[in-house]
DNA sequence: CTGGGTGCAAAATCTTTGCAGATCC
DNA sequence: GGATCTGCAAAGATTTTGCACCCAG
């Protein structure tokens, strides 16, 4: 992609560089509304989208996607498969210290944490290199 | 709530036990189909509800909330208030090695991780005595 | 000029909910 | 019998997309 430069994605971009408050694009929308009042949320999701691309934001994703459901209630955490989406468990043991030491940093009240391991399953490492070609 | 025994609902953590997949509503709702041709995936939302409830199983949100963007690249961690939803960055130093600890236990190629740390923001915390008794 | 970008509105995707009838205890 | 549950369909909530016009390079 050939990107441009347009007003919309640089106030974008600069709304984002100056904020901590990790906003999302409602947020972006109302803010940019009162300087841009035609601005259209597709568009702020579309500029999101390219500066996401050029490496200049990232997204912490809550919200696209599906739920999922586990009844293995015991504290684990998960693979994510950044291929096909798949979910497994991962057999490490539960860092309870971790939230004793993320308290130590932190004014907030920890009550718990979640991670998430992202690459590649053994399904998709057989067939990548097949999809990268047709890609 | 006074829960009763359905045949819907008990299928459902049947099916949840006895799979690895970590499944979506939708999955659910097409195996169920097969079995119970007239069953809706209101039906399977409601009982993913009553179960998380009953503490049956756990949710892996992806899919309901907002997705929030943020222009800080450097490789962090987030605190999430669970009263308010607010994010904030969290100052602790990034885990790299934790990366090849997961790896040595599973057979996906592993890239990247992401923690997320839950608890109350420092504005709820005032507030949330309040809020416990209006509630 | 021309391909990327925009606003607008409709559509898509995922989840929740109102309602009337069915079911469990 | 009455509260809970169900199927159905409509509504919510969030994100994406088609289209015709616009604008940066």
């Amino acid at each position: 992609m050939n990107y441009r430069k347009t007003k919309q994605r640089e106030r974008i971009l600069e709304l984002l560089q100056g904020t901590k408050a990790h906003p999302t694009a409602e947020w972006l929308y109302d803010k940019l509304k009162t300087e841009m009042p035609d601005i259209s949320l597709g568009t702020v999701y579309r500029n999101l989208k390219v500066l996401i691309d050029q490496s200049e934001i990232q997204k912490l994703p809550f919200g696209s996607g599906f739920d999922r459901f586990d009844a293995d209630m015991s504290p684990h955490y998960h693979l994510i498969c950044e291929q096909c989406g798949s979910v497994e468990d991962l057999e490490i043991p539960f860092y309870k210290e971790i939230n004793e030491q993320a308290q130590k940093s932190s004014s907030f009240k920890i009550s718990g944490h979640r991670i998430e391991f992202y690459g590649i399953c053994d399904h998709c490492q057989l067939t990548y290199n097949n999809n990268q070609i047709t890609n």
